[in-house]
DNA sequence: TTGACGCATTCCATTATCGGCATATGATTG
DNA sequence: CAATCATATGCCGATAATGGAATGCGTCAA
């Protein structure tokens, strides 16, 4: 099996940082994909296919405007993002406490030792 | 070029399942990879490999403790992920209102337009 | 209708994943 | 040193993502 597909969750999709770099340019309001390409440097193709693909998770929403698609977010996706990173919140700060443990453990000459 | 290295930040390594499982279980504190392997109904060499990387992005730590190598986890990556996610907090709120106002105006028969 | 513009899609090459299986490496014990 | 347990690594097959280039398709203007 190879990789989990780009568009399996918003997991997946926000692992490319220019995927990364096109919702943030959309919370400045809806976008033509052009715009969006210009901005960011990137071929016109691969601003749509990054689109499709946001668009694929349900991070974004497209409406015609003439010759243009204006694409807008819908970060309702990246929610459950939000809450499941939230989990390890308490753990970031706490983190620097074990190391700190276990480096005084080191000068001490005792190994590791957290949690025995 | 293909996807970027699932070890090039957190981002990319917590995409995978798998490796968002065996963090959740190290919360519960430091774990020797055969345990992390039975818990999750994967093979050791899947579960070495999972925490390779994991390891490469730093969001875990190794020691060694006789023959085995327990496993810690080291939160602090994920902290720039919550960060990232949450400047779209105000959003996920907000996409609600525009997707209700965007419904209303299709049943008066009037196309998109929370532009203008 | 023809032409121009905006965007989506397809084809291609390169590259890296994930899983299974076998095997190498490391540490402990006798 | 030999045997064993715990873990890491190597190889393979299958999958697919990314970027570039070319092209298809829909819309608007004249």
């Amino acid at each position: 099996m190879a990789r989990a597909a780009t568009t399996s969750d918003a997991f997946n999709a926000i692992a490319e940082p220019q995927r990364r770099e096109i919702l943030v340019l959309l919370r400045g309001g809806e976008r033509p994909v052009t715009e969006l390409a210009r901005n960011l440097g990137m071929s016109q193709p691969q601003a749509s296919k990054h689109l499709r693909v946001l668009r694929e998770v349900g991070l974004v929403r497209v409406r015609g405007a003439g010759k243009q698609r204006l694409y807008d977010l819908d970060a309702r996706g990246l929610r459950p993002v939000h809450e499941w990173v939230g989990g390890f919140e308490k753990f970031w700060n706490e983190t620097f406490d074990r190391l700190d443990e276990y480096v005084r453990n080191l000068k001490q000459g005792k190994a590791g030792g957290t949690t025995g």
